[in-house]
DNA sequence: GTCGATTGATTGTATATACAATCATAGACA
DNA sequence: TGTCTATGATTGTATATACAATCAATCGAC
């Protein structure tokens, strides 16, 4: 390796972090690859143990690395991802989980505004929408109802997809980038509708999220997401 | 201030972060106040100053305080909040809607640390905890059973409460200021024991919020928050 | 009274040095 | 072959020292 760092503007223990980012972000240092020790980085940048041990403590801190005592310094995984406010993707967590995601398209047709969604489209005035139900199976078992209406503006093309084969996340991810979501969650129980779609008793306990996204200035989509309370929770993380 | 804190178990940096975090806790030392100076603890603590440093550096990066170099360290003010993903104060959005906040405290009590506690504890071994459960009402209607683990450690005077008078969010929010946050939500059935304290039939769909906090390196509290989902939702915006 | 320079206080960074703690491996011995 | 101990490598912490950078207050000149 060669020698000091470049660009003095920093302090140097943020120009080893740099570097060794770099060599993270160029792939030169994958995932669990493990890094030169504290010795000889001091070697190889000629600065002191001190600094060098700042620098990694500091990329340890953020999650870039994880150190081992008496063994050594190793690049960290990639954190899963996952966010309550992020959109969804059941089927994807299914597929993460290796089990088998199977997508029953209950509906998927073009119709007129119901007038009951009229004030959710208030700020995008349509004539028609696209409506779409869909219940997603892990392994054979119903764990999410998945109620669209979608924005044809921005979708021209929802309406012929096969949500067998893909699903709505995926399309709707690349076809309307959110730039605004809302949300709001509650627990119910299962109405007789519900109950036979997710197959569970009647008034079973349910999760119930409500999601509006926006593209733009426009509306995309108004989701109602069911959950069958005891196959599936929500969660995230947030830190520093 | 005394001399050196005590508890040799732990590093000393990690004892000074330990000792600012309980005068902090303990409303000593309260939002936008100046702390002594590095030069000022070395004398109060008798520990190196660099030692001082990192104890303070940590602390900023974590955002308990902010620094301002060739003026001092100040205690920085629990971050504006009002997200799905944060702290929910129930009491504040109770009175915001212009209602009569009520909290029964069914217990409040400093007790030894729960084995099923452990696991979530793991990264701040403890021998006690705080333990309360509290209902919160709405004009008198019960909306939320709220039940919360709290270290001792960091908010010493938390058992000496009196939750009718503040609540555990007002109180913990200026103690504990959080680091890192996890959460799960899920939708639960009343059993018989919530059923009771909620005033609800046995078996009606409740929202399950289980949370645990860290303030700097220590898990703060672990909270169960368990709202009557017919009388309460979670909501959110999130926009660019 | 205003402006600029100086001073003192404080945080910020870097280095050298020392010792502690942990881990993995190699070697010795039964 | 299995166990135990010693050794070397590595990370972890603590201290002392030095200089840099920034801020606020004070002082002096105009």
């Amino acid at each position: 390796m060669s020698s000091k760092p470049a660009n003095p503007a920093s302090p140097l223990y943020e120009q080893v972090k740099a570097h060794i980012l770099a060599r993270i972000g160029s792939g030169l240092w994958p995932s669990d690859r493990r890094i030169p020790s504290e010795n000889e980085l001091v070697e190889d940048l000629g600065i002191s143990r001190m600094t060098i041990n700042r620098a990694l403590r500091e990329l340890t801190a953020e999650g870039v690395l994880k150190r081992v005592q008496g063994v050594g310094t190793f690049i960290a995984p990639p954190k899963a991802r996952g966010d309550l406010l992020e959109l969804n993707d059941i089927a994807g967590e299914i597929r993460a989980r290796g089990q088998d995601h199977r997508a029953d398209v209950i509906l998927l047709e073009r119709i007129p505004l119901p007038p009951d969604l009229r004030p959710a489209f208030t700020a995008t005035p349509l004539e028609e929408v696209f409506h779409s139900v869909i219940v997603h199976r892990e392994g054979g078992t119903a764990m999410q109802l998945e109620e669209r209406y979608v924005n044809p503006a921005l979708v021209p093309d929802y309406g012929d997809q096969d949500f067998t084969k893909t699903t709505p996340y995926e399309h709707l991810v690349r076809a309307t980038p959110v730039t605004e979501l809302e949300h709001v969650i509650t627990a119910i129980a299962a109405d007789d509708r519900v109950a036979h779609l997710l197959e569970i008793p009647p008034g079973a306990p349910c999760l119930l999220l409500e999601r509006r996204t926006w593209t733009g200035d426009q509306v995309a989509t108004v989701n109602t997401l069911i959950y069958v309370g005891e196959r599936y929770s929500l969660g995230g993380r947030r830190g520093r």
